[in-house]
RNA sequence: GGGCCGUUAGCUCAGUUUGGUAGAGCAGCUGACUCUUAAUCAGCGGGCCGCAGGUUCAAGUCCUGCACGGCCCA
């Protein structure tokens, strides 16, 4: 402890300064005395209490036999007077789990008990004459041993209480491992999301809606691969370290290989390296992992996210629409148990078939007239009177498409497929062939975000090519989120890969569309701050 | 990058308008209590008021800068 004090020498408030002495040094005499007041020391002084009296205050190996919900399902549904019966030749539980809450009445108490499978209350009794319980001397060392917040393992027989409330009746308790801080609030838990956030630990242990979301996005992977897998899809891995950084139009993290002396950058999508695997031979591949972006931070961005990218030779676009309509109604009817969502207050209807429409009928939509549409130049002065940023929007179909995430996107709240994307905006597509500017694409709305993209992938190793010439032309001009050349995939091409589609789909939103969830933050455990300089 | 808001006890929050001894609930400690479940009752302890400057006799409160976070915009 530092109580270095500078003296304000030759100014009045010497007075005052004496006067916050006296506090200080009486706080550090408090301090350095018995740490009255102090929970964490409490807590540690129990510690070195168990360990002066010779025993490990972290014991190991542990047999924990049951757990809470199995006991619920067993007896949850049973009447006070049949659990009564039962009592004399009920087995008894085993369970362990961490303290939640403690209610102390003088001779008895009760606690909660929380495993990773649900809560039950504990009580504890004096044991006597006919009587199951503690012993008492040993049952007022567990009082004054145990807090809220520890980890322990109760023995004991189900009952009811008098307010019907499933309980065991302890008889042994015993410490298994000490929480050394005191948890947060029973009532209002931890809510301070930079906390949450930091801390998701405790955020974990003391909120269980905030477990759920990540018990129910553990459930929505496993859904994904099961799906995939059923139809003959291969789960495969490909670099997330690659000398260039390619398959999207955005900005890297660049890392460096110390021993090859080569710079590498994290991907930003897995998509050149899956589409290398059709041309050797995988039909219909997916990767279910992490790509990474050097972008802004928001309650829809994180630089580190989590995308399944799926391909599929043979297929069309319009096959995947099918595919996807499929995928994510099952899934919701999986781990929502309906078709029919609410998200943020709004019910999202996942029941397909879904709306389609082209980006052209959207921005008509969004108010435009066709000849605006058609017109470069149009265009772009009704971009500039709605104050969008034109940065890298050079051609038609880029400014059309800066119109449309401006205008169009946040409409589309209900399950939407938007198709007929620019051949601009869609360097990896195939041209369509009734239409040459435009490509065989989609891209999935729903909640006013983009959940999926897809296109039939364009193999004609010559147009792709001409399209990543295009790519470096634009980089060189200034936008940097340009595709780079990328020579090794455009020879994979020329030794012929089958006509596929492919698909993107960003699984931390679809996350938050099935969790409620309003921040990306919400659905990564550890979602990327800042380090905080103070120390949390 | 810009705007707005927040940061006070372990946690959840008052107190900032109008500068004048730092507050509550939960959690903790002591006591009472054999069916509570946000248990109850009585008493007690616990604060770098985010950090650093400034104004003032006096700053949690006013001013400036910084840090971290949230929301919105780009």
């Amino acid at each position: 402890m530092d109580y270095t004090w500078k003296i304000p020498l030759g100014k009045p408030q010497l007075l005052s300064y004496v006067y916050a002495s006296f506090r200080a040094v009486a706080r550090h005499w408090r301090m350095a005395e018995t740490n009255v007041g102090d929970q964490t020391a409490q807590r540690t002084a129990k510690v070195q209490a168990c360990r002066s009296a010779g025993k490990n205050p972290y014991p190991n190996a542990f047999s924990v036999p049951h757990c809470a919900a199995e006991i619920r399902r067993l007896w949850g549904e049973k009447t006070r007077e049949e659990l009564e019966a039962a009592l004399a030749k009920a087995p008894e539980y085993v369970v362990a789990g961490r303290v939640m809450s403690w209610r102390s009445f003088g001779k008895v108490t009760f606690f909660d008990l929380r495993d990773s499978t649900g809560t039950i209350q504990a009580f504890l009794q004096p044991a006597g004459p006919g009587k199951a319980g503690i012993e008492p001397e040993r049952l007022s060392e567990i009082k004054k041993a145990f807090d809220i917040g520890d980890i322990v393992r109760v023995a004991g027989a189900p009952f009811k209480t008098k307010t019907g409330e499933l309980t065991l009746l302890c008889t042994s308790a015993d410490p298994v491992t000490k929480c050394l801080h005191p948890l947060p609030e029973k009532w209002h838990g931890l809510t301070d999301v930079e906390l949450r956030y930091r801390q998701r630990y405790l955020d974990l242990a003391v909120n269980p809606e905030s477990k759920a979301v990540f018990e129910k996005r553990s459930r929505i992977i496993r859904f994904v691969r099961a799906f995939l897998d059923a139809r003959g899809y291969v789960e495969v891995e490909t670099p997330m370290m690659q000398p260039i950084a390619t398959g999207a139009n955005a900005r890297p993290f660049v890392t460096h290989h110390n021993a090859l002396d080569m710079d590498l950058y994290m991907r930003i999508a897995p998509e050149l390296y899956l589409k290398r695997l059709l041309v050797g031979g995988f039909d219909r591949v997916y990767e279910l992992n992490r790509s990474f972006r050097n972008e802004g931070i928001s309650t829809q961005h994180n630089p580190e996210f989590t995308m399944l990218e799926f391909y599929q030779a043979y297929a069309t676009y319009e096959d995947l629409m099918a595919l996807t309509e499929e995928m994510i109604s099952t899934l919701a009817i999986e781990v929502c148990a309906s078709t029919r969502v609410t998200w943020q207050g709004t019910e999202i209807d996942l029941t397909p078939p879904w709306r389609r429409m082209t980006v052209r009928e959207g921005l008509l939509e969004a108010g435009l007239t066709p000849s605006q549409v058609d017109d470069a130049a149009a265009l772009r002065t009704a971009a500039l009177e709605r104050g969008i940023d034109l940065s890298g929007a050079e051609r038609a179909g880029h400014l059309q498409m800066a119109l449309f995430e401006h205008h169009f996107e946040p409409l589309l709240v209900q399950p939407t497929f938007v198709t007929d994307f620019p051949l601009d905006v869609s360097p990896l597509s195939r041209k369509k062939d009734s239409d040459p500017s435009l490509a065989d694409r989609f891209e999935l709305y729903i909640t006013g975000r983009e959940i999926a993209n897809a296109f039939s992938e364009l193999n004609d190793p010559a147009d792709q090519r001409s399209r990543f010439e295009a790519q470096a032309e634009a980089k060189a001009r200034g936008y940097d989120e340009a595709m780079p050349y990328d020579a090794d995939y455009i020879r994979a091409l020329e030794f012929g890969m089958p006509p596929a589609a492919g698909e993107g789909i960003g699984i931390d939103r679809l996350t938050m569309l099935l969790t409620d969830s309003p921040s990306i933050r919400d659905v990564i455990l550890f979602p990327l701050l800042k380090t905080d300089t103070q120390g949390t």
